[in-house]
DNA sequence: GTGGTCTAGACCACG
DNA sequence: GTGGTCTAGACCACC
């Protein structure tokens, strides 16, 4: 069945974008994050979808709260590598999904895959 | 840098669905595609939203129109294995620049696609 | 140490509300429970204070939504019965360990809670 | 009917504490409380609050003042007794309704409070 | 300064 | 009609 996109909300690709930074490296275990208004800058919307995006990723164990502090990363690193692994395999498996509706074998996929790999 | 996602406009997800029907299989070479009528009901758009996309796809030779009697897959087997590894390629471009943002290297891709391509 | 009151947030005592409403039979299993707008009406708050209690609830697993019918009781008997325990742990935890700090020994608690059982 | 819970004021509270440390033996009869002063620093308010909550304490006949000495409790082992009862039965009682108003019978309230003070 | 809560009001998608 | 999302702006408690 056809299906059309829908926009994501913003408070989950919020969510996601800080995964990966998460995963990236671009924050570490133990780092303070940015404040919730920082990040409203940042990222061009309301400080209370922020709000939204961090007490989700805090019910996840991903972040923890200093109150009048701020916010931290709060994973080891066997957790991150796992939830990198968790956050790949959501996007690899939405593409192979696509690729196989399009009859694009194993093969054919992993020889893209790797061009695409070496490129840059 | 971070980028919101925007809906794709109707007629390029429409565009992206009969190319992947095409590429699966679902249509085959010289097929009479249903009307735009039909399309428009198939998919619940407006008919113009359907003559925009089939035009595109007629621009880029992969559709035929015969006057007075309907719209025609124009490709032989080799575009079409041609245009599968397009499409294939486009999804896996994206996957790819995403999981290398986060540090996962091409040896950890290929075990999560192999994984996800068992299933089922 | 001696610590002041803080006022629970609002979402929170409706979150307790509710939770007491099924824990009462006032809602059953598969009640739909007043729409979001009603609630805030009933109880006098935003409709976004509704919307974040409701939104714990079910992820708590209580409360399941039908986009664009309505939320509704999503627990069987057995749950209940064990919801209704724990929301009475949890009472009274607090007041057996006032009691205790006030040297209110068990017989005593036993004798009190007997009393006030038997008014009305 | 539903009630949102109202911040007791700080001398209410304060009241209640003290009570709580007599009835738990911290203050015994005729033991001096310590000075207006101490006490405003030791809870963190401002003295006034404090002699509020004083004033009332001996107008209930809990404190006696002795001018130019201090104040000091005022109750004999009966009295107290029979204050710890009155608190502990005005805890109790707000719990028993709102048990009973979730359909808690004695029997299960019995039990649960049973295991609640065994704990620790 | 920090995060947490709440309000008022808007717009969207779904059925 | 339903719930879901987002914004703008306010007030609070904590440190």
């Amino acid at each position: 069945m056809f299906e059309f996109n829908k926009n994501e909300p913003l408070w989950q690709q919020i969510i996601l974008d800080i995964q990966t930074k998460i995963a990236s490296g671009y924050y570490t275990t133990g780092t303070q994050i940015e404040s919730v208004r920082e990040l409203a800058s940042i990222y061009g919307v309301n400080p209370n979808t922020i709000v939204k995006s961090l007490s989700v990723l805090e019910d996840k164990g991903i972040l923890k709260t200093e109150r009048g502090i701020g916010k931290f990363v709060d994973m080891d690193e066997a957790a991150i590598e796992e939830m990198k692994i968790e956050l790949a395999s959501r996007l690899i498996q939405n593409v192979v999904k696509q690729c196989k509706a399009m009859g694009v074998d194993q093969i054919l996929f992993d020889a893209i895959a790797k061009k695409e790999y070496m490129h840059e």
